[in-house]
DNA sequence: TTTTTCATGTAATCGGTTACATGATTAT
DNA sequence: ATAATCATGTAACCGATTACATGAAAAA
């Protein structure tokens, strides 16, 4: 069981809050993690099957009359390799904008080619700011009463923050690839 | 040869404007892509021999009698799968919060650990704003000297903008959990 | 003279996605 | 009746990193 495999990490804090299925941390993934991490059920499955076989998580097989399900729970070991990761200093943040390699090989396609590529990046982003915001909205009234609200609500706010960076850029990008492309019009005249 | 590595497309436009060694190649994706798209040498090598058997490159192997190198050159059908690629919408954009990730499971750890982690955040990319604003300055003199500047303007812009939240984000992060901290002392008391 | 930079490459491994297989339960 | 959701898992593959091996040339 590799050590520093992060998606571990998540697994466990979530863990450490309830007993989940796999497929509940999936969910988990996707709808809170999501902007700042995720993981596959490909991932998550073989990872909880090492988890348990170092001693992190333990698991019992409900197998009601209803639907069969394995829910994992975190071990005390479990909890103390949590407590220890959340003790060290975070890896540096990992991106890969396609956007911006396109952007920098631009110059070889026509201005409205890289405005559209942008004007898409932009409305892609706005659904995902104001989806953000309603999810600020909500935390903001229930900040003090629960002690992990404070931090979901700090996700929140840098996701907001970057979003609108997002935005901003994107505006100012269109406006000086448009005054370009007017001078461009101007000379060839 | 995998159609949709977006890696490839990345030595293409490179190699668009200049034939250039593996090792050339890796020094541009550290000092020029570095912030937006990164690669390594045990990719670059392997990716250049199997774009070389797919046509997209041809390599000129130099043995005078100084060092041996291995240049490569773009071909036409290299050309016009970077065309082609540039036409098309970007891909969504990845991105790997680990500190997010702490802060998500946040409460279990002291405050101060998570003032501490938000700092070192901080500090370490307030050396990458100053060295991107450096980059603009430079940029914004010759901007029109040549068609490619507007477009290296534009990724360097946005990694401003980006950096910029960040800051923003870490001060205000840092504000609302010291005033937490706070209002727990006087709870205690 | 010693260190850094230039230069190419491979092997092992990792982290992760995609596609597939299977099937029960619940909502429409 | 049908579609969506719940639920678990595997196999193939991909994109990428790390560590290793090797060695010449240039700069300190």
């Amino acid at each position: 069981m590799t050590k520093d495999n992060t998606t571990v990490y998540a697994i466990l804090g979530l863990l450490n809050h309830q007993d989940l299925t796999g497929y509940d941390i999936k969910k988990r993934f996707d709808v809170s993690l999501g902007f700042f991490w995720n993981a596959s059920f490909g991932q998550i499955y073989p990872t909880l099957k090492s988890m348990e076989e170092a001693g992190l998580v333990c698991k019992t097989e409900e197998e009601p009359e209803g639907r069969a399900r394995i829910v994992y729970s975190i071990t005390e070991a479990g909890k103390e390799a949590l407590q220890k990761w959340l003790m060290t200093v975070a890896e540096k943040e990992y991106v890969k904008y396609e956007i911006l390699l396109k952007l920098f090989f631009g110059s070889i396609v026509p201005p409205e080619q890289n405005i559209k590529l942008i004007s898409e990046f932009k409305n892609r982003n706005m659904q995902i700011l104001n989806i953000l915001q309603k999810y600020k909205e909500e935390l903001s009234k229930v900040l003090h009463s629960d002690s992990d609200h404070l931090y979901y609500y700090l996700t929140v706010l840098f996701g907001e923050k970057i979003q609108k960076a997002y935005s901003d850029w994107a505006d100012e990008a269109i406006k000086l690839l448009e005054e370009d492309e007017k001078e461009f019009h101007i000379l060839s005249e």
